[in-house]
Order: structure tokens, then C-alpha cells, then sequence
DNA sequence: TTTTTTTTCAAACATATGTTTTAATTGAAC
DNA sequence: GTTCAATTAAAACATATGTTTGAAAAAAAA
């Protein structure tokens, strides 16, 4: 077994179980049971639990935020060579479609979103904190992009908006797919591209609100 | 010690550490030693770690959602009365203001807000099971209400619409009083009124969205 | 091929945890 | 005051868990 292949088995079978059981209910011998490698690989390649959560939170977090960071890059630069002030629209489809799409990008994409969903809210400290740092900066740039896009906002309503609708996005993610609390006759679409209209569509309305 | 004490004592504590750790990351000998009482107790009176947490939920979402539910009661009933439409303000204040509310109403209620807020995505499926049993009568109610508060629009659009207003809800229910991810100079509100407010304006305005 | 480094392995370590047991204590009923 | 029921208490039980250890195996370097 190569040294590749038992990293990505660990960082594949963690993002699986912290998604479906959260990372404290998640012990490490159920993630190397489900990997098929040996309990102390964990600490050897690692160092230990957090630190696989660290991983397993960059592995992934890291280019996504690298699209998400380009994409609102992208909105200012436009707005300023167009001279005109960013739109509300494009700098949330710019963080939220790239989000939302992560979901099909590949084995595995689904769960990790959901643990990105969640992350804000998780009772855990340790997913919570491992979380922000990675999220702060691109959180910092959106919201001072959003700042430009609506200047007649105060900072303070401006922040809650945004965490409306980051808490918006959240729950959609965590809920795509799922099928509790379904009212009868309800099937809810959960392709990409429906959800991010529809999610864009309400936040956007929102956040726009005289 | 009275029973009445023994038991308050652990709910306090159970609700308290819960709130703050999770469900999972929350040990019986943490809850019962902040009681001041002896770990045996928790078997005696509840008689198992899960059920002491549909006792915390159950202490308080049953007076709350009581609250809620004659609030959308009576939302229909006037608007019945009055030969119209149950209104999307009227049908969303509904629900959402008695919930923030629950934050001001009393020793640990903060607490027990802040798990609500975040427990249809919690990752421990038996906080999320035992939430759902309790919540899903009402959340059912309520989009029947704004099914027909809204008939132009599709129970499929209209059930996602409702997802993320309590996306929204939840997020902001975990965020007030935080104080991680402030960006400088912002100084949120952390007022029930206001933020009740302010929250109220960005789902409706996503609701009411063409 | 030999030596060195890296990786894997099983067992051990040191606690941690929900549940159960049994006896003692307290409270209620007579 | 005595008896019965309820409650509390400490210890035990049966696992569970992250981390560490030292040897063996595999891979890389010389």
C-alpha cells in the first residue's frame, strides 16, 4: 500500500464519517475500520484527530475558497473597469454558486459540503474554530465587497444580512437530499443549479430589502 | 435535596453544557457534577443520556412551540375573518418572534435557543431525531399557511423559500452574542427587538420574491 | 546487496463513558 | 415510632477512545 493511497483512504473515510456522525461522535477506529489501514496510520501520518480534521477540512476548503476568492476578485475588478459599483447579485452567486456546485465535483464533494454547511453552528469547538480560519479572510472580502455594492447599509445590518444569508446557505446544503420534514406532495428538486437559483433568488431579494 | 431540585438541577446543567459542547461531546459525570449531584441520579430520574435530552427539549419547546402554534392559529383565523390571504409577515413573525424571544425569557433559556437553532443540521443524528419529532407538526402548520399566504408559487419553491428563512433563523439564533468572524468596526446588534426585525425583513422579502 | 529511512502493525497505555448494582439514607404513610 | 417507598451514593461493570510504544516490514538510498 502506497503512502498516497493510505493518506487519501484516512482523509476519504474521515470526511465520510465526520459528515454523517459529526467529528466527536466519529472515533478513530471507525475511520481506519472504514479505510482498511492500521489505527496508529492516523497518528503517524497526522499526528492526531484534530489534525486529520484540519486536513480533511483543507484538503478541499483550500481550492474552493481559491475559486470563491477569484470569482469576487473577479466582480470588483469588473465593477471598477466598468466604473460602477459592484453588483448585490454576482458577489453572492460569486461565494454561493461555486459552494453550491462543489457538491457534484466528485466522490466524496457531497459530504464534505455538508460539513462546510454546518461548520458556522457545529456544537464542536474544534470543527467551529478549524473552520474559521480558513473562512475568516474570504468572509472579511465578501462582506467589504457587499459594503461597496450597498453602500445606503449600515456595517451592522450589512453583517446580519450576510449571516442570514450564509445561515440560508447552510441549511440548504445540509438539507439537499435529505428527506425529513417532507409535507406531503413535496419533492424537492435538489439539482445544483435549481437550488443555487432559488437560494440566490431569496438571499439576494433579502439582502436588497429597503 | 427535593426531587424537584434534583431534576431541575440536571436539566439546568444538561441544557447548559449541551448548548455549549454538543450532545455527544457533553459526559454525564460533566452534567451531574455542574448539578451537584450524584451520576446514578441520571438513570434514576430520566433513566438514559438520550432521554435526559428529550427531557431538555421537551421542557421548553413544548410551551414554545404552544406559542407559536396559537400565533398561526390565530393568524388564520383573522385572516378567515376578514375574507383574505393569511399574510407572509404576519405568517413568518408568527414563528420567528416567539422564537427569539425564547432568549430573554429566563435563566438558560439562551441556552436551549442556541441548540434549536442549530438542531435540524446538527451532525448528532439523536439530537436531530429528537428535535424533529417535536418540531415537525408545527413546521408543517406553517407551510400550509404560507402555502396559501403565497399561491402563486409552487409547494416545492415555496418548501425551499421555508428552508432557507430557517436557515436563516437558526444561523442567527448561534451568531447573537458571538463575537467570532466581526469584522472591524462592526458592532452587531444583539437585541431580540432588533435583530427579530432585521431578520423578519430579509425572509419575507425572500418569500415574497417573484 | 547492504544500510538507512519510512511505514505499518499489534499491543499497551491511560483515561473516559453510559449503565448497572447494591446498600444506605431520606421521605412518606400508617 | 415503625414500615415501606423513593432517592441518593459509591463502586463496579463493560466497553470505548486517542495516543504511545517498540518491533517488523517495506521502501528508498547508497
Amino acid at each position: 500500500m502506497s503512502l498516497a493511497d493510505t493518506k487519501e483512504r484516512i482523509l476519504d473515510s474521515a470526511e465520510y464519517l465526520f459528515a454523517r456522525k459529526g467529528f466527536h461522535n466519529t472515533s478513530l477506529r471507525a475511520i481506519t475500520g472504514r479505510a482498511g489501514v492500521n489505527l496508529a496510520a492516523v497518528n503517524y501520518h497526522f499526528g492526531s484527530k484534530e489534525a486529520l480534521l484540519e486536513a480533511v477540512f483543507e484538503r478541499r476548503l483550500v481550492p474552493l475558497n481559491n475559486i470563491r476568492r477569484e470569482n469576487l476578485e473577479a466582480v470588483r475588478e469588473t465593477a471598477r473597469k466598468e466604473g460602477r459599483l459592484p453588483g448585490v447579485q454576482e458577489s453572492l452567486r460569486a461565494f454561493i454558486e461555486p459552494t453550491l456546485a462543489f457538491r457534484k465535483s466528485g466522490t466524496g464533494a457531497e459530504d464534505f459540503i455538508t460539513l462546510v454547511g454546518r461548520a458556522m453552528s457545529d456544537p464542536d469547538d474544534t470543527v467551529r474554530n478549524v473552520f474559521i480560519r480558513h473562512i475568516a479572510p474570504l468572509f472579511y472580502m465578501l462582506f467589504d465587497i457587499l459594503c461597496e455594492a450597498l453602500p445606503e447599509l449600515s456595517p451592522d445590518m450589512l453583517f446580519w444580512r450576510l449571516q442570514f444569508a450564509i445561515g440560508a446557505m447552510g441549511h440548504a446544503i445540509c438539507m439537499a437530499g435529505k428527506s425529513y420534514s417532507l409535507p406531503d406532495g413535496v419533492t424537492p428538486v435538489s439539482d445544483v443549479e435549481s437550488l443555487t437559483a432559488m437560494l440566490l433568488d431569496f438571499v439576494v431579494a433579502g439582502m436588497e430589502r429597503p
